[in-house]
DNA sequence: GTGGTCTAGACCACG
DNA sequence: GTGGTCTAGACCACA
């Protein structure tokens, strides 16, 4: 079974909708350190989706370093490599100041923004351990 | 003048640039309702960017009901309507998810995302009278 | 004294604009035939409106059939003219074609539609008389 | 094969009336959703405009909510969204009103609105199964 | 194959 | 001067 789902929206490319819910997977502890990830032709089957897309989330996740490939095993979970920590600093960077021009352009508040925060911090908890 | 610098960077079309870059200028107080938005043969020989490309700036602002053209005369900033704020707020869930479960990801503290949004609260508001 | 006025909106010309309010002020009665039409020196000061736009703005109403220029008095209303009421007959058949398209893509009913334009009907027969 | 045609006529920009085309063909039931829409290039070739042209129509029908990409696949239609009908009601009042004035221009009778609306209504029904 | 972006430059409507 | 439309054609991302 593929511990995670996906719920195909347009406007995303597919292959990073797949990527982030792997991702989501992997924060939220449906997916841990060393846990065999789905094989290209598993997701392919599963989602739907062309095997070259299937593909292409493997190889994202491999070179964003969430995957690791075992040769004539599979690909299973790394564990956290603090290693690029500082070059995705900036990206979350940027994507903070995204997210808080865009409230502030919506007129909400401070409060806004940490409560919401707050919610999905612990929503993404809850199914953890 | 035009109120607002694009630090053009690869991965992202250049109008959306602009059209973020222009956002923040408005929700920092750079650009305020009525005030004038720079012509479309302005933006173009500023950032040195085709007319066209300046043109689908201004296309894509005045359909986010941010601008609003004068026929004949230029664009304005309009005020932020509240009429949607609805919708635009549940894809700005999306968003904060999304930015939440970077930052777990990245092994960031819950405090480390209230203080990094405190901080770029405050930058935004600081250029603002 | 002006007998109708005009809230300038974005999205269409000012001249169109003036135009439709003219053309409002003779159905509805407010101008009737024979009344004199105020001058291109006075709709420009009125509206805050370039004198040339002033002047296309009787141009057009004198095209349309509904001015008639008295040199060196004004113009005036005109009666109805039933010559090119075939020509324009066709334009209108368009627009309701439109309406109607629109009306079906809102999901409205037929009855809707008949009721909407009763109200306006009376609407624009109050102020007349 | 397109399910619709165009009959361009001057005074309008040409990629309105084919996103008027095409709306048409949905209320009255040619196209249906789920349908796939024309691509770009097959739009370009049947009606003769230039690719670009051609994709302002589809970015408009998309922005309309009428249409939805699937990237790399193509354009379908979508089902219909109720959500901003109050908006939208809206400007079909101001069209209403304006339909109302030109035919009491026209010196067409209550009836004789009705009875156009009636026709139009019922021919745009023709069509659907 | 699909749509999306960008450039280059012409022409028009408008005020 | 302003924005809006249209053409012509290149390059990219995606499935």
């Amino acid at each position: 079974m593929i511990p995670f789902r996906v719920s195909f929206a347009p406007g995303t490319s597919l292959y990073e909708q797949v990527v982030y819910a792997a991702k989501k997977a992997v924060v939220s502890g449906q997916l841990r350190v060393g846990d065999p990830f789905p094989s290209v032709r598993e997701l392919s089957k599963t989602f739907k989706i062309n095997p070259n897309t299937a593909h292409r989330v493997v190889t994202q996740l491999v070179t964003e370093g969430i995957l690791e490939v075992h040769l004539g095993v599979g690909t299973v979970v790394t564990k956290r490599t603090g290693s690029s920590a500082a070059e995705r600093s900036k990206l979350l960077q940027k994507e903070f100041e995204q997210l808080i021009v865009e409230a502030k352009r919506l007129g909400l508040t401070f409060e806004d923004v940490t409560s919401a925060a707050a919610q999905h911090w612990k929503r993404l908890d809850g199914s953890k351990k």
